[in-house]
RNA sequence: UGGGGCGUGGUGCAAAGGCAGCACACCAGACUUUGGAUCUGUGGAUCUUGGUUCGAAUCCAGGCGCCCCAGCCA
């Protein structure tokens, strides 16, 4: 029996210990965190890290999870993102104990912002937003904080800050009912104006938005902004821990002010770092204009590190899991290289994926001493990794076709595949020894020729001599034409989120379109999705534009290379 | 001359006052019916200065570096 791993091993030490301790202490008698995505996009690799945490910091200490939609802006947010996520999630193994959403709350939200502005601790202001930034007390934007002195300089009350309750109250009522104009008012808490963290600078609780909500409808005509609304929903819902990526910091003595004030349930927010990979674009701004730009072809494109391009690429849930809790989770600011997704990505594939052959660049091998008409069955093995994988049968006749690269006229040093004169091993067939070329007009060579040895079917030599390598084929009258789909990374540098010119970090080679690749008849009948390895190319996916007879298959990742660097040197 | 966070090989994470270890990457080799997988080995790190201590990556003080914050975004 396997050994089941330990929960405790997928969650970071000092969140475990956080929480550990506040059960500890009575600070809480249950757990219960929330997933907070906004329905604006579709998820990406950075957002599983919390979507982990959140889930495994419930389930380690018995409590639950809600998924909660933090629908509050609505011209950015819709349904078909609901949905997505939701999916998308499933598809990673998250359970969650219900759904809900920021806008279930709204009701009783606005309740608590009057209740705040009875105590004298909110008000509504009528500055313009210019207004608001100037008396915010610091500089234009573009300003780099090291050049100036005047970060120090407090910004000062808005006039409307001492307006009476009654005013505000009213005023909150009617900017409720849609009386004024957007940008016209806001309601603000009444903090402190000179407070060195500007967050406590009387910040913005509710702006005018006369837009339609895609679950409120238009019933509201004032929003909640983040900072009035993410505590409260967590409070609301009885979230006791309320995990966030480290730039939520500066927001968490906005967090406990608004919910000692209320006297509300006290959630507890604690931060951890974002995953940053290389090579990958998390920035969902610019991922959509990659999408609406063309550059890829959908949000699914599978050169994208979303969870939809990843899973059509033929990246598996469990593969990135492990790559996710196993890049280790704190609070440091990290890169974590591409290199070390591939290899967990190879890691999980080898385990599962079935071997099968497949020549992307064909070159036909003729063997001349094999009878015209004979076809024979092989006996070929379905995964050398998994024996209960089984074999299956394939067949083999006297045309075959090899890859271009495994077949050079001159072989260069340390090239221990077919050239003139020597002898190779088609894998699962028989040993063969290339005779001459056939060449066309330009001087390419169009054809190889060899003979074979028919002591040696399978692979084996009775005498026991040795061959350097072995090399992969298919059969040419039994071959299946298919599209195979070459991706590579997107980008150029390995931070692709700086900067706007997207053009000009986009890989030009990062896919390459195959369509005349021949694979083996196994590979006649594969449903959308299948994991497979090309021997010795990669690991490979069945596309959802497979047709029957015309497979497509797209490359999740390369097999690890040492001829190439070996070529490279 | 603002506030906050973070500093361990190239990258990511361990070591909770006691031999600085693991994974990826890199390099060398063994094995191999995938130049895959597997196995073995090499090189390389505690930001800095001082202090406490028999002993410091760890505790203390100063310095340095990087990151986040001035949306009516989340």
């Amino acid at each position: 029996m396997e050994p089941t791993e330990t929960p405790t091993s997928r969650l970071p030490a000092f969140i475990r210990e956080a929480v550990a301790e506040d059960l500890k202490n009575g600070r809480y008698t249950y757990v219960r965190t929330r997933l907070p995505p906004e329905p604006n996009g579709y998820l990406h690799i950075g957002h599983v890290k919390a979507f982990l945490i959140d889930y495994f910091t419930a389930k380690e200490f018995g409590g639950e999870l809600y998924l909660r939609f933090d629908d509050t802006n609505p011209s950015k947010e819709g349904t078909e993102y609901v949905e997505a996520i939701e999916d998308d999630a499933s598809w990673l193994g998250i359970k969650w104990a219900k759904v809900t959403f920021a806008s279930d709350y709204f009701d009783l939200l606005y309740d608590w912002a009057v209740r705040l502005v009875k105590m004298g601790l909110a008000y509504v202001d009528d500055q313009t937003q210019e207004e608001m930034s100037a008396s915010r007390g610091t500089l234009p934007k573009g300003t780099k904080w090291s050049e100036t002195e005047s970060a120090l300089k407090p910004g000062t009350d808005s006039p409307y800050r001492n307006r009476p309750v009654e005013e505000s109250l009213d005023l909150l009522e009617r900017m409720k009912n849609g009386e004024f104009a957007e940008g016209s008012r806001v309601l603000r808490a009444k903090i402190d104006m000179a407070n060195p963290n500007i967050l406590l600078r009387d910040p913005v609780m509710y702006r005018i938005m006369h837009v339609h909500h895609h679950r409120t409808g238009d019933k509201w005509h004032i929003y909640p902004m983040y900072d009035w609304s993410h505590g409260q929903n967590d409070s609301m819902e009885g979230v006791t821990h309320s995990l966030c990526s480290n730039e939520y910091i500066i927001h968490r003595p906005l967090y406990e002010w608004f919910l000692q004030k209320l006297e509300a349930f006290p959630s507890r927010q604690i931060e951890f770092s974002r995953l940053n990979l290389t090579y990958a674009m998390m920035s969902k701004r610019k991922v959509r204009k990659l999408v609406e730009t063309g550059i890829v072809s959908g949000w699914d494109d599978p050169r994208l590190t979303t969870l939809r391009g990843l899973r059509r690429r033929g990246v598996p849930a469990e593969a990135i899991i492990d790559f996710v809790t196993g890049t280790g989770e704190t609070k440091n600011d990290s890169w974590v290289e591409m290199a070390q997704f591939d290899a967990i990505i190879r890691d999980t594939l080898n385990k599962i994926a079935l071997r099968r052959m497949a020549v992307l660049k064909p070159l036909k091998l003729v063997i001349d001493n094999y009878p015209d008409d004979l076809v024979e069955e092989m006996d070929a093995v379905n995964n050398p990794e998994d024996p209960s994988a089984g074999t299956r049968k394939v067949p083999f006749s006297r045309v075959v076709y090899i890859e271009q690269d495994d077949f050079r006229e001159v072989p260069p040093p340390k090239y221990f595949r077919l050239f003139p004169g020597n002898e190779v091993r088609l894998r699962y067939a028989y040993l063969v020894r290339c005779t001459s070329v056939v060449k066309d007009e330009a001087g390419n060579v169009v054809e190889v020729h060899a003979t074979y040895d028919p002591a040696t079917k399978g692979g084996d030599a009775p005498d026991g001599r040795k061959v350097k390598s072995t090399i992969h084929w298919v059969s040419a009258q039994h071959a299946i034409k298919a599209e195979v789909r070459l991706y590579d990374r997107l980008f150029t540098v390995e931070n692709p989120d700086v900067g706007d010119d997207l053009q000009s970090i986009i890989n030009p080679a990062s896919l390459e379109v195959v369509t005349d690749a021949f694979v083996e008849p196994a590979l006649d009948n594969v449903k959308a999705g299948e994991k497979i390895q090309f021997e010795r190319t990669g690991y490979f996916c069945t596309d959802l534009d497979s047709q029957p007879g015309k497979p497509v298959f797209n490359r999740t990742v390369g097999l690890r290379d040492t001829w190439a660097k070996i070529n490279n040197q």
